[in-house]
DNA sequence: TATTGTTATACTCTATAACTATA
DNA sequence: TATAGTTATAGAGTATAACAATA
């Protein structure tokens, strides 16, 4: 441990957090990497993926969605929408029901099972998140999700 | 539009925003996506990608580390960081030096040009940030990073 | 002509295992 | 034996183009 590697590694910034800090978009991209990581966790006692999970609630929350409406919703293309729509309806978590007078569309339901699920995995999710984000004050908790809101709305695209 | 699902759509939450709002880490996530296409936008114009720029940026800072502690620093593998090191050693920004008493590692350093990219980057960075982040107060940015990194601190792993 | 769902495809990212040369 | 860098590879994730059925 005498040469100069490690000598200029020892130099480095105290936090033991690195030379980028001072960006916001670096500490909001570590702080994703946590929350993802835990989010995986928890959603693979349900096999869900984080994407799968997010379809299936909102297709629970807003019954009758077609494809195009949900990958809007999920901000990913139509066509990455489709295995995964294969993969609930293969579970029989949701179905694709025909809709009156356009048969292009598939009116996206859930089944009473798919329902469940997705209450039971919200209810664990929402439970997780709690527990992970329990390092800040309530007030904080708030306060962080306020200022995301307010930046998201405002800087959109 | 006088069918279930656009009618069913038509109820949906107010804010635009979806179902999955209560979470906090969605509302990272949505926020880190703009972020992040607001950072690629920027060093496309640099010829960097966002992990090509933090390791430059780390060499810069802390010249000779070896690929294995920059590696860890970034948290990528290191056999994901040997192209990232080609393209940067193939556009003469960094140089992989020989250290001293250990011929398997490689010490990293920054050339002339390599450190001038990094500082014409890092400002444009930081400069566009604080363009995105214009529509949040001072106080609100603070706070922000300060929650992000108490939560990270807290969190790790 | 335009749209919906779909298929095929390509490109990036990421993770793992195994090799080589050195220690 | 263990470590540093490297190669190869496989799996996700993502973006684009084109097709069939339908509007």
């Amino acid at each position: 441990m005498t040469d100069a590697a490690q000598d200029i590694a020892g130099n480095a910034p105290q936090g033991g957090d690195g030379l980028l800090a001072g960006y916001i978009g670096y500490g909001m991209k570590r702080a994703m990497s946590i929350v993802q990581a835990d989010l995986s966790r928890v959603l693979a006692d349900y096999d869900l993926r984080a994407v799968s999970f997010s379809a299936l609630s909102i297709i629970v929350g807003e019954p009758g969605l077609t494809q195009t409406q949900l990958a809007d919703a999920l901000q990913i293309e139509r066509s990455n929408l489709v295995t995964i729509i294969d993969e609930l309806a293969g579970r029989a978590l949701i179905i694709r029901a025909p809709v009156a007078h356009d048969r292009r569309r598939h009116a996206l339901m859930p089944t009473t099972e798919g329902r469940k699920l997705a209450e039971a995995a919200q209810h664990s999710v929402a439970q997780h998140e709690r527990a992970l984000f329990a390092c800040l004050t309530v007030a904080e908790q708030a306060e962080l999700q306020r200022i995301l809101q307010k930046f998201r709305l405002a800087a959109k695209s």
